[in-house]
DNA sequence: CGGTGGAATCTGGTATACGATAAGGCTCAT
DNA sequence: ATGAGCCTTATCGTATACCAGATTCCACCG
């Protein structure tokens, strides 16, 4: 593996971000600095590193002398993202094709079997997988390219989880997925951009027909 | 004016990166974090926060229980930094002024009185107003795609000052920024996208002149 | 019943201490 | 000389304690 060592500051970012993720801090919420410090036991150095780090990842937003808040979901931003992910995404997934390597394909598909094993499970926490999986796509494309996707990627699953996580999508997804990697291993960059754009599409009007509802 | 308390931290993050956009801090250098934050008279957490972001803003890498280290120029990071700005940007700015208030006008405008003033100075600081300007016609677009296209301005710029910065190609470049605000201003999206397109195709073009010397 | 003047509460920041780790130099045996 | 292994040192990452200033809340007063 890559790095096994991570700083507290990295964990706690982590932990943090999941706690906003899966909506265990609602939006709109205060971030009481002590409160959280003394859950996760870590002092407020880490914390506020790692808070600042999820405002630039437009999860907190912070006002002076106030602290953090939990930004707010709206379908405007959803809109957003969506339309960010589908100019950006499927050309980098693309280009990371023809780069990628060997042990870029060993990892993707490694990625995708962890997806497809965590589907398997009954709750399993398919949608982390699912943004692992997707960013192992993107990783081979270039530094700057791949933290733009994670972050998009980071706030895409805000949405995809309060709005498609209850409902049993993965099917088509899943399918998606492994036709996409066959292509991105063999270095075919147009069906591999073909493919994401579509997913990207299967993903938005499955999140639209919620939001319309 | 929005915000004028700002944390010690945000001016903190705000000199070190300038430091590292005017080379002031080579690519390459280790960096001292007692050392900073003695010369700027501030402690460890507001300096440690400003590196945090940083790293995301891939202007620093971090190796754990090494510290930061500023990131290295590549001509390959260069071309993928003005490949996702030539994504982005243009739409970007074409849907901010479909949605841009006579205030979004009138602060797009001021920043572009002030690149021209400064560009009337014999070693004015050009570049920095030239970001704020161009930040200035994405603002009204929505707080992802500002942030993101921040990042991306402020990664140009490393590689537009390093090559372009010494050449006096304002001319040109300035009668377009012109151009573009005043399409900007009207709504007309579709010219403002163009234009942006080929203002980006401007610089991009000078930087690979440069490149290839 | 509305305004006002504290308290209480938090944040943002400083100073300081300390264990852990990485890097470089030194010793020593070969 | 030279390479292995040890030791020193510098620095990072984190914790703790503390403080000033801003915000919020609430009780009191007119």
């Amino acid at each position: 593996m890559n790095i096994v060592v991570r700083t507290l500051s990295d964990q706690t970012y982590e932990i943090v971000r999941r706690r906003i993720l899966v909506g265990a801090m609602q939006p709109g919420t205060a971030v009481r600095q002590d409160v959280i410090a003394a859950e996760l036991g870590v002092s407020k150095i880490p914390l506020r590193e790692a808070l600042g780090r999820l405002e630039q990842d437009g999860l907190l937003s912070s006002y002076p002398n106030r602290g953090y808040v939990v930004r707010d979901l709206s379908t405007d931003e959803a809109s957003e993202v969506f339309a960010l992910r589908l100019k950006l995404e499927p050309g980098a997934v693309a280009e990371a094709c023809l780069r990628a390597t060997p042990t870029d394909h060993a990892a993707a598909e490694k990625a995708l079997s962890a997806l497809e094993a965590e589907l398997a499970k009954p709750d399993g926490d398919h949608v982390s997988f699912n943004r692992a999986f997707h960013l192992a796509l993107v990783r081979p494309g270039g530094h700057i390219t791949f933290q733009l996707m994670e972050r998009l990627q980071i706030l895409a699953e805000r949405y995809v989880r309060v709005h498609l996580e209850p409902l049993g999508r993965d099917e088509r997804a899943s399918q998606e997925h492994r036709e996409i990697l066959t292509a991105w291993t063999r270095g075919d960059a147009a069906e591999v951009e073909a493919l994401t754009v579509n997913h990207i599409l299967g993903t938005l009007s499955d999140l639209k027909q919620q939001l319309s509802t």
